[in-house]
DNA sequence: AAGAGGCCCTGATAGC
DNA sequence: TGCTATCAGGGCCTCT
């Protein structure tokens, strides 16, 4: 499900409800995620106060008062939601609130505060949750990846050198987060169609024009994408349950068979397989 | 070493 | 109705 946009969406109205909140008590019904939740999770937690959240590419970051972070991937189908409980009940976890909007089934971890409890549902169980002890390790944890893409390093030098001599599919490449953080299947594909390339083209054949354009429309798409709140395709998305609208403004993502988009293109959107992932492209104009 | 493919997991949907 | 197959927004590991 979430991509960088999405993260930062979640990211975002996250901060505004849990900072210097307290975690009151932790539930973890499900230890069996991605990465195995500890025994010792929930005392890292129990009693810190949430000084800041945090995201860097699709990981979403809460700082802990003793220094300890939390870091959360929410994989394909995560979602978190703030649902109010009934704090009389709540260290007996008997009698909730239940959200119309919150599934019965995957709640896998409950962390409670004074007047909410945060809930994370992940029914694929990809997403996970991990206890970083500090900064350096913090950074050492996410010293493979690539830059995001607002990050300077992301310039048309960085891209045009590491696509250099390379027999790997820009779409590869994009989805690489080695290469460049954040970007994931949805908007791949956008980003390919707003720069008029076709997501088969090896790097080594990527010109200094076809590079600049990546390097601008990576920014426009993730920008205008957590400008509308994200993408909603199929889970809802902020912890409200309220559904971002970016959906709407596919140019080409789930629409195959449809006319390209452009005024002056008599293409028809095409759906293939890369790598295994779907990949959506006019057939005319993405050269 | 680079790059392709398998795999982790559940649920929704399509087709028979 | 109830099977089976396919696909889904991610990323790590293995194999060649």
């Amino acid at each position: 499900m979430p991509e960088l946009p999405e993260v930062e969406i979640v990211r975002q109205s996250l901060n505004k409800k849990i900072i210097q909140k307290s975690i009151k008590k932790v539930i973890v019904r499900n230890r069996n995620l991605r990465i195995k939740v500890p025994q010792n999770f929930e005392k890292f937690l129990e009693n810190q106060i949430i000084s800041d959240v945090d995201r860097f590419s699709k990981y979403l970051i809460l700082f802990l008062s003793t220094g300890n972070k939390l870091l959360i991937h929410l994989g394909m189908s995560g979602t978190i939601h703030l649902l109010k409980h009934d704090k009389k009940n709540f260290l007996t976890n008997t009698s909730f609130y239940n959200s119309p909007k919150l599934p019965s089934k995957h709640n896998h971890i409950e962390i409670f505060f004074d007047k909410f409890k945060l809930v994370y549902n992940d029914p694929r169980r990809f997403g996970f949750f991990e206890i970083i002890k500090d900064q350096y390790s913090l950074e050492k944890r996410f010293e493979k990846l690539g830059p995001e893409p607002f990050n300077p390093k992301f310039d048309i030098n960085y891209i045009r050198n590491n696509l250099r001599n390379k027999k790997k599919n820009i779409k590869n490449f994009l989805l690489d987060q080695n290469f460049v953080s954040g970007i994931g299947n949805i908007y791949a594909s956008e980003i390919l169609y707003l720069s008029k390339i076709n997501p088969n083209k090896e790097g080594k054949f990527m010109d200094k024009i076809e590079c600049k354009k990546i390097f601008t429309n990576t920014k426009l798409v993730l920008l205008n994408a957590i400008k509308r709140g994200g993408s909603s395709i199929k889970d809802f998305k902020h912890i409200s349950g309220n559904k971002g609208s970016f959906q709407k403004k596919f140019k080409v993502y789930q629409r195959e068979g449809s006319r390209c988009k452009r005024k002056d293109c008599e293409g028809i959107i095409q759906k293939k397989n890369i790598s295994n992932r779907s990949t959506f492209f006019c057939n005319i104009c993405q050269k």
